[in-house]
DNA sequence: GTCTAAGCGAGACGGTACGTCAGGTCTTGCT
DNA sequence: AGCAAGACCTGACGTACCGTCTCGCTTAGAC
């Protein structure tokens, strides 16, 4: 996630272990305690490592958080949907299916996440670019794709409607509600609804 | 917004004034500052209060602020929609355009109840007794209307679309867009889009 | 203790059983939490009784506890020493064993009041006036009555010995040493020794 | 005083200044205003440190006080009274005249110090034992040369007189009377009265 | 028998200080 | 030059008391 390209030329390199071993931390323990009970020094503690060495690669918590939590969902939802045949709604219920699933996983880490996001405007920057915005473009993609099929009438608003799917499970998350199969099933097929 | 029922039987009384003032203070420095950035003691002070004072009533920040900037909101979308002759969709958007109005005014505040609701658990429950399931339900209410008057497919699903109505523009909010008529008209467009 | 000559002609009299059951609560309380741990908040709780009730007769603390734990010392050191016949020694033996006996019994709140006594000096005035130049003045009177009995060599200094004596058993006790009749003998001893 | 013998083998080291600044503020404070009237906060901001920095080194006001009013006397009085030939009365005086100058440069923190050390149990041990108790050690023994070398009655108390010569002065000082050179003849001349 | 002054239980109020915690920076010696 | 360790400054937290002040309610002696 952070390739920095340029070389250091001297000085003793990081600790590849480093990284590693806080983001598993950061994860783990707000899993256990939930992000706001959390504290950087915990975090360190728990990884075996020391208080400046999470400062030196992280500005902030919040920014710990999004590379610890959503290392693996980032390769998992930024391929493109593959053409394999099945019609929009399948597809669009099955990528919601799957981000549901990582989501219900992460679920308090990742509304700690959107909280951040809420109070740290440099942070929601950061938060958007690398993580709301690509899932809101998978999303009006396969709408595209879909109404250029004819799926979908044409006069609709991709963009909208991408943001009304992605508004219900956050609204539906961020109320403490349930993401599940039945969820991704309703939301599918008041989208498709009008035909 | 506070019924309390129980009348104190003894004691020396709140001050009427020391409510207000808090509420006052707690509001405009957080619409200067942003919520995170307020401490109780700012307010305190900002209110001409002990500190104290802020504690005896609210046990916490969240809780105060959740008071100080829904008191003029509970009422003004409390009140049942009239029947005044308009469709579904028409009184959607006006009721979207106030909802928006509000929200807008107090932006910084409402995203921070949102995010502070993500953290504590007990806060988030009361937030959403108190702010978002009244709101959900006027919209709920509205849209049956609409499916018993024909306005909206008898097969739709009030509930549900209420919680795409809400999380639309919750994911704008919370993404930091803004919220205006034309978003107001997009989403109205959409729900009522298959006739 | 307090007979307050100025008669009040009108409004509810003290209730006569609230003094009583704050210094009893304050000597209990004391004896059990230590001085400094003990709240007049928790004092009046514990007597059953509103705070304001203390504040309307004592000061401060200080001035309760002097009054609860001393009402009764007062009573038996005050009155003079009768010529019983018996030797000064033996006299000012008796005087000790009784003033160690009630000490023993409320060590805890006699040393911190002579705490309070250095930390608050208008305290510390009325303690010395009502607890300590008393007691020095039986003893230093004693003393006289020897020399001129030749029991003491006329040429010693009898309130310095006086303050000797009383300094003995202070340094012991608030050194948190016991004060038992061997210590009073073993003064007493040291005092007469020159003859 | 603090001769810490754990050396420290990693992490920054004390700031050799704070301590020093800390020391001298709360001394100074404490002179000014008496010691019940100064609070941490006051001393941190007068040294120019954060408050955390004096909970960081001492447990509390007391433990800080004793170590900031007595580094000065413990050096003073811990070293053994030379063999300069005079009588032990002299030198007894002499020692008094010491310590008196000290106490009362220091009177109102070393009264606060004895009237902690009679709320604070844990902090009276510490205080005993590395202030009270090595006085007292000093005059005794020097109360015992006097005997060995027949200046003092062999049958006298070594140990009772030199409570008695501490609680003297402990008696003077805590009823807020001056301890001066007179204080001081009067208290050898009456140790030796018996000859 | 009202009136009225004062005590009382209760508890909010303006304050001050407490001790804790976290964040972020800086300074050691070691690797 | 990164690391472990940890002291430092800053600032907010929530709690505990303090002493004062209002309430509504007794409780008597004065009118």
């Amino acid at each position: 996630m952070s390739e920095r390209t340029e070389k250091r030329t001297s000085g003793r390199p990081h600790d590849p272990e480093a990284a590693g071993a806080v983001k598993a931390a950061a994860v783990q323990l707000v899993r256990e305690r939930g992000y706001a009970k959390v504290s950087i020094a915990a975090i360190a503690a728990q990884a075996g490592v020391a208080r400046q060495t999470v400062y030196n690669r992280w500005p902030s918590k919040a920014d710990l958080m999004l590379e610890a939590v959503f290392e693996e969902a980032w390769t998992l939802t930024a391929e493109p949907k593959p053409e394999d045949g099945s019609g929009a709604a399948a597809q669009l219920e099955a990528f919601l299916v799957q981000v549901f699933a990582h989501l219900t996983r992460n679920m308090d880490p990742v509304r700690a996440l959107i909280a951040a996001a809420q109070e740290d405007a440099a942070f929601g920057a950061v938060f958007r670019d690398k993580f709301v915005a690509p899932r809101e473009r998978v999303v009006t993609a396969l709408l595209e794709r879909a109404q250029a099929r004819g799926e979908l009438g044409a006069e609709r608003d991709a963009a909208m409607l991408s943001a009304f799917v992605h508004g219900a499970f956050w609204y539906r998350m961020l109320n403490g509600r349930r993401l599940d199969a039945a969820l991704a099933r309703a939301i599918v097929a008041e989208v498709f609804a009008a035909g």
